[in-house]
Formats: C-alpha cells, structure tokens, sequence
DNA sequence: AAATCAAACTGATTTAGATCAATTCAAGGT
DNA sequence: ACCTTGAATTGATCTAAATCAGTTTGATTT
C-alpha cells in the first residue's frame, strides 16, 4: 500500500528536496545536512481527511508539509471545533505539543499531501553534533509565536472583509515564496474551514468574496482564485475605515 | 533615582525568587542554577507606563515579571494599537524578537513593576555547559504558542461576554499558580486595555461587566474584582449558546 | 474647596454580520 | 442517465455589539 499514487518522485533526501531553505536545514553545512538527513522520515502520501496526528497523542515529531496542505485544529470549550492554523508546502507544524509533550491539535490533509515527520527525540539527540539545528529550531518556534500573534491582531482588531482580505493576500505571498504563482491559485480550504478559521459564517464569507468580484478584486470560481487587484486588497485592510 | 520605592526587598539570587519555578531555572541543579544567577539582570523598576522595549528594537533579552505586570501590543495595518498579551508575576515575555532579531511588540508596565533581564545572547552561551537551559527555553516558547492559539479560538469562537469571562477565570487561574487570590483581586488593566485585546469596544466591557454583576457572579469596583459564581461562569464559556 | 481631566458607566440608535431559508451546482454512487 | 449528498451562493430577517451621546466618579491640580 505504501506510496501508492507516487507518480511524482519523492526526494530521496534534504538535499534534493526544493523547499530546503524553508525547513529545518536552512542554514545547515554540508556535513551537518547529511546527519540530519538521516533522521528526517519520508513517509507514504496522506488522503484528504486524513489526520497525521490527533490532539492528546504524544509528541514525538514536528511535519514539514512537502506537497499538499494541512489544517490544524482544536476542540474548544463549547466542543466545537476550531481551526488555529493552515499548512502549505514548505511550512511546518506540529510544535503544538513540545510545551506539555501531547499534542493541542489534530492535523488533517486538506488534500493528498506528503509530509516529511522530523523526529524531535532524534533532533535533540543531534544537538550535540549540530548546535545549530537548535537555534534553527527555536526560531521557527519563534516565527509561530509572531504568526499567531499577527492572527489575533487580524481577529480582534479587523471586519469580516479585511480578515478575508488578510488571509487571502496571506496565502498569495506564502505560495510566492515558494515561487508558485502568487495571483492565481486554488484555496485548498473549504469555505466553512475559512470562516471557522476567521471567525465568521459560511455566508459572510461567501458574500465576502461574492462582494471582492463585484469591486473587480478578484474573480472566484469555487476554490479557483485570481487575484487581479492586490493593491486594492491592500489597502482594504490598512484603511482605517473597515475596521470595528 | 535607583531602586528609588525598593521598600520590599528584591531577591538577590534566583534561588531566592519565590516563582523561581515559573522561571527559567525550572529544574536546574544547584550548581548550573548558580551559572544561570551570574547572567540574569535584577534593574530597578518601571514606573506605570514605562517601556521595557519597543517595537523595531533589537531583541537582547527576554524579560521574568518579578512583581507588577506587563502589557505588550503591536501597531497593525491601520496603524492602531493592538494588545497582544498581558503578563503577570512569574511570566516570561519578550520571545517576539526571536525570530527576526527584532522585537514586533512593545512592551509596557501597566503599573509599578520589577522585571528580571534574561539576556539571550549569554543564554546561549550556557548551553554548551548547562544543555537544559535550552531545552526549557523551547519549552517556554511552546507555551506561548499554546497561550497564543487558545487566545485565537476565543476570538474566533465567542460571544463578547463569553470573552470577558474567559479571560477573568484565565487571570485567576494564573494568580492561583502564584498562591494570590484567585477569588479577589485588582485587574491591572483598564476598561480600554481589557477591550481591545477581547476585540470589542469600552462599552461593551463595561456593559459585561455590569450584566455580570446583575447576574450576580462576581462584585466589581473599578479594578478591583470579587469572583462569587466562578462555576457559572465557567459554564458560561463552555455553554453552546453565547457564541455565534 | 473648586476646577480640570480621564476613566468608567449607562441609555438610545444604528449596523455588520448572524441566523434562517431556499436555490444552485458539482461529484459520486447505483 | 438519474438520484443522492454536501458545498456554495443568494435573499430576507434578526440581533449582538458598535456607535453616538451624555452622565457619573474619582483622582490631580490649583
């Protein structure tokens, strides 16, 4: 069963992998590569749906997404579910669970999506032969606090249509970074996990993006986006006027 | 001007610190505690309103609350301020310029407060003779992002009064872990402080906190706060309808 | 003690976005 | 090809919370 609909070739290593830089070994020698390497799991593809872990199971590893898309989510006080987080190619996840040693969240793929497991034991096992890779570590932990933090900013302070707006252009400059096309695009998100994430309806949402057509934002086809006017997005969200 | 109101005395050592546990030096030896006294700076206190660091400054250092507490917010999109997180006795903030070297909150006290200096750099440079300094350092950022992800889903997830709630029972239970009263105490920030990181306004605060004293859940004066019905309003937050 | 000023509270009104209710559309299954 | 099912859209209402407009309170200055 194992790499079943493994058309595409999985890298055989860090080294070969496209999205390097963004992952743990960024900034790594040559030597230091090869050890991490070593400790680095290619597992089999994920189906949409599929979870990679569940909130309450033990920490043992962080994910770099490699192809694919993944959400978290956590169940809150009311027991609903709440998405805290959406993963695309390059990014990792998963850190949720060092602090207590069990996982917050539950990760889902959002689609088929490959993921490389970074086992934690093993990288903090390296520390003593490659430092670096924990200072490497902490600042993505750091990079996830100043995420998250922007997040809240976006939710306390901003009107159903910047905190769309936001996410939207959000996406548009991770998807460039990962020199994708950053204006056209296909949301991997259902619009109920969007309005889940942002704090709003399915509708208000939709309404939302019914409403960025009109003004000539952007044309939407389902889960098709082109964006055709990100200045104007831009400056949706830094008017003063929008905001509550 | 030092020390200027030192009527109480400030812990000289880290070992003398009532939350030393809170702390960095969480489950340090006796000897690697005392490297770990050598590098932390015990300053003299800030006045109500004084900065511990600006938005854009270079990160040094992370900050313990000793006695006091601490405020810490960005400017967003629109240029307005936006609370990020509150901190009382024995919290560590200042993690936030982890990532980019540079800080993106400005931290300010919102009362006459002592603070600890953790300086980064120095931390660092214990790692190679005391390694679990950087596994707690690890362990504190993850915390953060716990902090940060449950804040999330209360703003994404709750009504205005379910956000009042949260973050009053979230005050006591952190007054508790400090052995204060988590029953009675005085609120540090204002009206205005407390609105904008729930994401409301003023008004609504104050109208939640009136509705809550009608209710008969708590008594409050200004500041200062008497918990009476702490289980209503845990069921409060963790009852389906009061979202929406 | 009077005057000043800011924080907090309260009431009246408005509105953004939730809720309720259909309708449309695409994907799978038989 | 037809039926089912769930996602998305659109419209009509309703409501929680924002906005607007005072009033009260308390701390600080003179």
């Amino acid at each position: 069963m194992k790499n079943e609909e493994t058309a595409y070739a999985i890298p055989v290593s860090c080294r070969d992998c496209r999205m390097s830089t963004m992952c743990i070994p960024l900034s790594l020698r040559s030597d230091e590569l090869y050890k991490l390497d070593q400790v680095i799991q290619r597992g089999s593809p994920y189906q949409t749906k599929g979870s990679i872990f569940y909130c309450g199971d033990k920490f043992t590893s962080a994910y770099a997404v490699r192809s694919g898309s993944v959400k978290t989510y956590c169940i809150d006080n009311e027991g609903r579910e709440q998405v805290t987080g959406f993963y695309l190619p390059g990014e990792i996840f998963g850190w949720d669970g060092l602090a207590t040693n069990y996982h917050q969240n539950t990760a889902v793929a959002m689609e088929t999506t490959s993921i490389c497991e970074i086992p934690y034991g093993q990288l903090e096992q390296l520390n003593s032969t490659v430092p670096s890779i924990q200072k490497h570590v902490i600042k993505l932990l750091s990079k996830e606090i100043n995420t998250d933090q922007r997040l809240i900013a976006l939710l306390a302070g901003n009107s159903a249509h910047q905190r769309l707006a936001s996410l939207l252009l959000n996406i548009s400059a991770r998807l460039a970074q990962q020199k994708l096309s950053s204006t056209r695009f296909r949301l991997p998100m259902s619009r109920g996990e969007i309005s889940n994430y942002l704090g709003m309806t399915v509708e208000t949402v939709s309404r939302a993006f019914s409403h960025f057509q009109r003004q000539k934002y952007l044309i939407v086809n389902k889960k098709e986006i082109e964006l055709i006017d990100k200045p104007a997005l831009q400056q949706l969200i830094s008017n003063p006027d929008g905001g509550h």
